[in-house]
DNA sequence: GATGAATGAGTTTTCATTCAT
DNA sequence: TATGAATGAAAACTCATTCAT
């Protein structure tokens, strides 16, 4: 990637976290970039497709940073559990661009993001099932029924944690008592 | 309120949660309601001052729902959980407006909501510990530790369901499985 | 006249002469007068026959004024152009109205203006000429060719002294060094 | 400066001066350059911004034709004194929209503006002060007192011209008589 | 007389996009 | 590749005026 689709891209990720989609203009973005604006079309064609490449590399990112964790497949599950929630807290509270994308203005207008977000949670939900399912094997985990749908509610649970509320401001202060909430949690699915 | 305004509120409700506060204009909501423009401006001054009242009108609604559930006094404090929890899904899945001012663009600009949801926020953090209290000193719930904290995290996790994911779309698939869900998390708290 | 109308008025005239004709509206007045907005249109028909109003009160104000001054006929010619000077600026220094008139979008689009002000104007230039007259006649004066000339040299002169930038904030201190211009303009036209 | 700048600039130049700063819309400029209301943007950030661009050129050329006249330093000071004042009266009848800007809305909402006229105000008074010396000087003049003073009044005067009353149709009349006037003003600072 | 709700045309401004260089 | 001038559609907002009560 050239030097200036870089910077393009990096200023546009940082631009975009900051106001949202809509409030972020393409002037702006490259002004802060110092960079032409017929630069950013000539790289990125749309607004629309600059904020999926955006997206995109938040994702990769975001993989990146969870596929570690889950290839520990020696460790207890409910501990892996916990890891995962951490890690994911914390590549997520820098992920502000993903978040967005769960907006229902997007759902309504842009079909070209919808893959993307799509085949991100569709990974992560069958990699949560997995451990989920180790647990079980392994009788760390007591989870009577579909296990899939334990995946998707510890998801939903998680997606939780991205509400701005908590990501702005709060963070630091909810982070420390971020175990005692995961203890809940691991209890609750616990094998007694 | 004349019919003109309650007109004009509800439409712009409407619209707003159709198709959030950027891609909504003021226009769309006049001709919507067959109003003319002017008239928004009449009886709400701004865009953004429309959109105060519609969060508003939500807030004020969910908070009558939610107090009905709290009122119960005598039931199991964890049966009031639950209700409160199912409750509180139901309702936000009509408050579209009211999530999108967790969005972070929200944050940075408008000052004018955060006194809104803010007072929202700590409504609901204040009925939740009283039921821990009460479900701490019945002996129905195991907590160690400060109070305050778990009422935040359930909070977290509560706003976990407001995310669009969950509401557009899939809410109807989740919550037939919304028990299981509840039952991990009662299972967490409660006392063995 | 009804004392809502009063109010309106002199509510009005306060407002335009602090913001002109243009950036005054009509909801301004009303709010500042505490009266209704409808409460303008039925005393005053329209923005521009309200203005009108204005601009006659304080052209009637200036009439009244100067008359006093052109009434003393005994006193040297050149004592009453002093007086009428000073007084002039005395006066105009509160009829900011019409002031305004003189701008030339008043001239392309109101003719329902016009007829006040040319009034005004032939009045004062026609009560110059007969000062001035009396002055030769006298011979104080000395004014070769047509005294009319002269006469609306003084006005025009006189309007000099209408300008904001003299009239806002620097009314006070050139004031006290009034007397030095007419000193050169009366020595300019004495008879030696 | 670009053609389209230009075009902008001088056709923005011509409707102010037609109809005023409030009367005349960014719109008609456009339209009436034959350009897009964008390209108005683009190169001038906003209305008031583009009126200082059209006053600053006018006062430009107002300083660049002034200065022609006092650099003729042999003249009589009495001479220089009224081809000043001829040519302010020239070029002043055709800079309308910097006459505009004398208006007190203007001195309320704008600072934007004050720093151009000030510094023109005080760039004329120095340079009037200067030749009223080299008058004093030469024992052309007789002006007892400060001599700053004298150069304020001139220019209260001149200002006087400005009025629209004046300008607009009476300017061919009234000039023919200028000369008298400025007869008598030059009588009246003249040494006997 | 007095009110204030309702209107709609008009205003300034924003901004994604195109294109010649 | 990279630029920045130019565009025009659409947005938020203003405001004189009307009218039923």
């Amino acid at each position: 990637m050239s030097p200036t689709k870089q910077k393009l891209l990096s200023t546009a990720s940082k631009t975009f976290s900051k106001y949202g989609f809509y409030k972020t203009s393409m002037d702006e973005i490259a002004k802060s970039a110092r960079k032409a604006k017929g630069s950013l079309y000539y790289h990125f064609n749309s607004k629309e497709l600059l904020f999926r490449e955006v997206v995109l590399s938040e994702l990769t990112f975001l993989k990146e940073e969870l596929t570690l964790i889950f290839e520990n497949h020696d460790a207890d599950s409910r501990e892996i559990i916990r890891a995962y929630m951490i890690k994911r807290m914390e590549v997520m509270n820098i992920s502000i661009n993903y978040q967005e994308t769960l907006r229902p203005e997007f759902y309504e207008f842009y079909e070209f993001l919808n893959d993307v977000i799509l085949e991100m949670d569709q990974w992560e939900k069958q990699q949560i099932t997995e451990i989920l399912n180790r647990g079980v094997v392994k009788e760390e985990l007591d989870l009577p029924g579909n296990i899939e749908v334990y995946a998707e509610m510890l998801l939903i649970f998680l997606k939780g944690l991205e509400t701005p509320l908590f990501l702005k401001g709060q963070y630091e202060r909810l982070i420390s008592n971020f175990d005692n909430l995961i203890g809940i949690l691991t209890k609750g699915i616990s094998k007694v």
